[in-house]
Parts: C-alpha cells; structure tokens; sequence
DNA sequence: CGGATTTGACCTGCGC
DNA sequence: GCGCAGGTCAAATCCG
C-alpha cells in the first residue's frame, strides 16, 4: 500500500504496516470496517504530535485513504459475486441431482482427508461432515476409515514407510495394480508457489527440519521438514526457492496427517490432500475428449473442458522422482516458456507415469477462455456462469472442486495465517488489475498420461480443492 | 539442559 | 555394475 512508504515516523510506518497487513492477510468482512477508521486515527495523530509531518505527506495520506476505499468497494463486490456463484452453484446441483440416479448420487461423496483422528470413532466422523450439498456428502475431515490402527496413515490406510521400503514390497498378479495405486497415493504430492521472503511458508503445522540438500539444477538448497504435531506423523515437506525468481517460496507436501489438526493448519492441510486426491483421482481416470487432445510427444499441449481452456505439460527430466505432483500458484506471475521448462517445474518433476499438474492462480479469464468467447474479449459474468455451470454440470470432478472450495470457505478460520489468505491476496491481487471479474480463472497442466480435467477457481476468502474420490474407490 | 538445526555420511533408485 | 542424484539418518552444534 502506497501509504506505507510515505510514512517518515518508523514506529508509525511499522503500525500502518500491521494494520494493512493485518487487512490483507486476515479477515476482510471482519476488519475492513475499521481500516479508514484507523487510518483517520493515524492521520489525527500525525496532525497532532508531529510538526515535522509535512502537508505533502497528508495529501498522500488522503490518497491513499481514497486507494483503501476503493480497495474495501472491491472486496465487497468480490464478496457478493462470491455469493452469486455459490448460489448459482446449489440450484444447478440441486437441478442435477433431480437427474441423476441413485447410483450417481453416491459417487458424491467427497471426502477430503485432514489426516486420522487418533480416536477415529465413527461418532466423530459423523460430527465432522460439515457440508452437504446436492444430496451427497461432502465430508471436509480427518480420514474416516476408523478400523485402521492409528498409527497407519493417508490415502492408502497403510503405514507410512519411506519410498525404497514401499517400493521394496513384493506382489504379485492382481495385487499389484492395487499396490500400484496404494503407493501412488502414498506419494502424491503438492507443491505451492508463493511469494514469500521468510525461510518458510507459515501453514499451521509445526515442523521440524531433518536435513538439506543442494539440489541439482538449483543452487539454492532445498530443506527437508517432517510434522512434529504428532509423533510419527507421516507428513513431510520440501522447501526451496525457486531458481528462476528467489522470492518465490516452493513447498511441496507430502503424506497425510494422523492427527488432530489446528485450525490454523485446516485450511492448508485441505487444500494440499485434496489436490493430491484431486490428481490421483485425474491419473486413473479417463474423460471422453480430453484424451484426443493431447498428444504424447509434444512438450506443452492445451485442450478445453466445456469450453474451458487449460494446457497439459510433458515434463521431460531423466532423473524424475516416480511421483505425481500438483501445482498450486499463488505467485500471481504466469508461467512462461522458459520458466517451464528450466525452473520451477523441473525442480518438481513428474515421469511420464505420472501426471504432474500445474492450477495456476494467475491468468486473465480472458486467456483463459478465448475459445468460448473469441477476440479476446472478456466475457459477461452471465457468459462465464453459463460455462461454469456447463463445467458443474458435466463434469464429478468438477463439481467436487467447486464443492470443496465452497465448505472451505464456510470452515476456514478466516484469521489464522493460513493457506487461504494466499488465495485471497491471489485474488486481490487480480481483481486490481482488472475488477470487472473476480474470478480471473485458471489454467491447468498435467501430462498426457493424465486425462482427467483440471479445473480451479479462487473464490473470495478461501479456497480448496476437491477429487471426485469415485475413482479411488474402484 | 532439552529441543531444534546443521551437515556430512549413508542408503536407495534409476539411467546408462 | 557404476555413477549420479534425491532423500534420510544421526552425531555435532546451536540456541533459548
């Protein structure tokens, strides 16, 4: 904010900083009333105890109180288009479900692990579905195969053993496709891009670092960090700059937690099991005209969904772990050619076994649509329901996302430092440079191997994923 | 003094 | 089989 830089007092700078920071990172519904009130204040007391403040400075002072408002009207309209599409959301999935069957009806449920309640009763399974939309239950909570010891973890509901112990297990004939797959959600993992000068990305857990490597390709060393919350919680994270911009901050999660979440690490813990479900779900499903599109041997490639545009990567790296990945950016800066090919993404590679997918936070809808509406023109919010609505519609797994995205929102601790005031500030960040639509769209990427669409959407406090878990259970 | 971090050694998988 | 690179371990060190 442009206020903070004409401060002269540096105790004063200091407090306005908080504030804003506490505006943009918090939330806003609950303290965007009281922003130009503070600034007043600020104003007041710069009138009154410093002579030395220059009437230069007030000007700018009152600018910037303009710029806030303006800024607090954005959040607002954000907010009620927000509103607007859960609405439009729920009746056309109430519509949909009058059509759907039974059948239909149970592949509904959605379930995003937070990890195992080390009680895992039944009773508090039930006690945490929290969202019920379209007749099917969207359960947003801890892993709900309460019959596993607790000391067994994640999707696989099998204890945690590091990769060579995993793949080291020997099976045979039918089992080993099912093994395949255990392993597979075993490993899936999700990296999150954000702009982040501290030597970590705060989510809520608590960490504890156990080594540190250079890797290859990237001077910058990549730290190694296991959960702490709980002991022997099985999930672990990889920090590292990224090469091609060092304020960016890597964080790739992996596993699932066994434990009891706080609130503060919800909003992160959700986003990242359940883009990992997301994706895995992705790998092992087939969408009709998806597979067409791509074509193994080209290195980038793009194809629509209902009219939604998104493109698919081959990441060619000889020395790729056998892992999927997901990507969520939240740098708000676009890939480019070269950063896909020489950085971010070969940092976080995928084997062509493997979808490794990229949901990127910051295309204009413009460019992420110009085949539904052409010229380049930017659509109507009308247009872009309609093909949202298409997308809802005609696709599980895209109904399931948006579902997710929904309840987070309505769970998430609005105040923690979490993972979803990054996709506030994402969306922010976007609706300033062009507030005509706030959801400014999304673009995907996996590898040709994966068919599945990738959709995503920023919503207007907080954000999720979701998989449609119908695949998982096959 | 206990917990967290650092850092070199070691293990493992994978490509050649 | 060898070498490289990623990932983990664990002793040493640091820090509150």
């Amino acid at each position: 904010m442009e206020v903070l830089m004409m401060e002269d007092d540096a105790s004063k700078q200091e407090s306005i900083t908080q504030t804003v920071c506490h505006e943009n990172g918090c939330s806003p519904k609950a303290s965007q009333n009281d922003f130009g009130r503070k600034l007043l204040h600020k104003i007041a007391d710069l009138n009154s105890s410093s002579s030395s403040s220059s009437h230069e400075d007030l000007e700018e002072l009152e600018s910037a109180m303009e710029e806030n408002e303006r800024l607090k009207t954005m959040i607002k309209q954000i907010q009620e288009n927000y509103k607007s599409l859960q609405l439009r959301f729920s009746e056309t999935i109430q519509q949909g479900s009058a059509i759907e069957g039974e059948e239909e009806e149970e592949t509904e449920l959605v379930s995003l692990s937070l990890g195992r309640s080390p009680t895992g009763s039944k009773k508090d399974d039930q006690k945490r579905t929290i969202t019920n939309i379209n007749g099917g239950s969207l359960t947003l909570g801890f892993d709900t195969n309460s019959e596993l010891p607790k000391e067994e973890d994640d999707a696989g509901g099998e204890t945690w053993q590091p990769p060579s112990k995993v793949q080291k297990t020997t099976l045979s004939g039918e089992h080993e496709e099912a093994a395949a797959h255990k392993i597979q959600a075993k490993r899936a993992r999700v990296s999150v891009r954000t702009r982040c000068e501290a030597l970590t990305m705060y989510d809520g857990c608590q960490w504890r670092k156990y080594g540190q490597k250079i890797s290859k390709g990237n001077p910058c060393p990549r730290s190694y960090y296991r959960c702490t919350v709980a002991p022997g919680c099985p999930v672990r994270k990889q920090v590292q700059r990224c090469v091609e911009d060092m304020s960016i901050l890597i964080t790739t999660y992996e596993g699932n937690h066994n434990h009891p979440l706080p609130v503060s690490a919800t909003a992160m813990a959700s986003t990242t099991a359940a883009a990992a479900s997301m994706l895995l779900s992705g790998s092992s499903t087939s969408q009709p005209g998806l597979s067409s599109a791509t074509t193994p041997t080209a290195s980038t490639l793009s194809t629509e969904l209902n009219g939604l545009s998104f493109s698919s990567s081959l990441h060619d790296n000889s020395r790729s772990p056998s892992f999927p990945t997901i990507t969520l950016d939240l740098t708000g800066s676009p890939p480019t050619s070269n950063y896909i090919s020489s950085g971010f993404l070969a940092n976080f590679p995928a084997t062509p076994r493997f979808p490794s997918s990229n949901l990127n936070f910051s295309s204009p809808l413009s460019s992420v649509l110009p085949s539904v509406w052409g010229n380049g023109k930017e659509p109507s919010q009308d247009q872009f329901y309609q093909t949202l609505t298409m997308a809802i519609t005609s696709d599980p797994s895209f109904r399931s996302l948006i579902s997710a995205a929904i309840s987070t929102v309505d769970q998430a601790d609005q105040r923690a430092e979490s993972f979803g005031q990054n996709l506030m500030q994402a969306a922010i960040s976007q609706s300033l440079k062009d507030s005509s639509s706030y959801f400014k769209g999304f673009t995907s990427s996996s590898s040709p191997q994966s068919s599945s669409p990738l959709s995503f959407s920023v919503f207007n406090s907080a954000s999720a994923l979701a998989s449609d878990t119908k695949e998982q259970k096959k």
